[in-house]
DNA sequence: TGTACATCAGTGAACGCGCGTTCACTGATGTAC
DNA sequence: TGTACATCAGTGAACGCGCGTTCACTGATGTAC
């Protein structure tokens, strides 16, 4: 039966955040339409009430996961000791816990391969949240300079490869001494 | 009608082969058994004589890939300048050349995101594939020291980054920036 | 070396299954008067 | 404010399709004598 605006747009809203965790946690191709929808108690019907495709959905739900990801990290900046901001983000993105965590970790480290297959609209929306990620290294890596730039871009390959090859690997050893490589690598050149 | 022992060995090594080319072109989810098969004019009928499954071929698939990049980085090494056997490995790898044609680079940038979501035996096959690329490292960035080991892993994670990334966006210049960022980083600290 | 038979590489059709998407339907919501 | 009607959010079943895998079959290859 028919519902509300509100409730319609809350529903709308439902189903991009629950996409944002689901096609984080497992990757777009292996979650399906149905899958978001019974997560949320409905049925798989509906979904075209709110959009065209399931690939916009995966557009929206990149661009939330990006703004979740954006925000997460300004918490962090505000409350992290002014002089250790760098290090704090840092830490937190090469952490155990966001390798162990991507559903609601960083949208670009849990979909960079298979993005590369997608089409140019979810291309355009990944690009986008790359470009969010690169204005949180910004604050850790400061400065309008070409080299400012070409640090917080090697920064940014860093650390989006150690987080990705440290999920995809079966060696757990491997897998922290490349998160511990990478912050202690990139640290060093941020003080 | 049945084929002589070298002819089914033959086949079984062409579909290893193929399948390392289409997986890394378009990912292990995307790519059907069907798609193999048909692409060397075969049915897929005759897959089962010589694979249990979809997942042994993909864990087949990333050995030889594997195999076919550390080949050709110990041609590259043989064939550089032995001062500027580092720089040439870095180099190829941070190439537009590496970043137009997954199909025969490393499958590590290639299938990194995916395989997070992968069996245990496609990930183990993985991890081989990423110390594989990490005994490539240990040409450009020798020693035995933990630093060195910890610049090596650095390198890798940053190098796989801005491969993946520059895939994965629809930004020309982004791309093309993050490569240079990157080998500019690297090469920094490797003479 | 020749022959009879078992083996098995590859074919082509079929299997059940889950996918993205569509659609007739329902009944509460929104609108026009 | 009340009423009649149009709208449309969500349901549940259906659609065609491609997937991984299975299987009866074929006939050349391999083996035993």
């Amino acid at each position: 039966m028919r519902r509300s605006r509100e409730d319609a747009a809350a529903t709308r809203r439902q189903i991009v955040h629950e996409a944002a965790r689901l096609f984080r946690a497992r990757g777009l191709d292996a979650v399906s339409v149905a899958d978001v929808m019974s997560a949320l108690g409905l049925t798989v019907g509906g979904f075209y009430r709110h959009f065209a495709s399931k690939e916009q959905l995966a557009v929206e739900a990149i661009a939330e996961a990006s703004a979740q990801t954006v925000a997460h990290h300004e918490t962090v900046t505000r409350r992290a000791p002014k002089r250790a901001v760098g290090a704090a983000l840092i830490e937190g993105y090469l952490s155990l816990q966001h390798r162990a965590h991507p559903e609601s970790g960083c949208p670009v480290a849990a979909l960079c391969s298979e993005v590369a297959h997608a089409s140019p609209d979810v291309k355009r929306a990944f690009t986008q949240a790359v470009r969010g990620l690169l204005e949180v290294a910004a604050v850790a890596i400061p400065g309008e300079t070409k080299r400012a730039r070409e640090r917080r871009l090697l920064a940014a390959a860093a650390m989006v490869g150690a987080v990705v090859l440290s999920r995809a690997t079966d060696d757990e050893a491997l897998a922290r001494d490349l998160l511990g490589a990478v912050r202690k690598g990139i640290t060093e050149a941020v003080p």
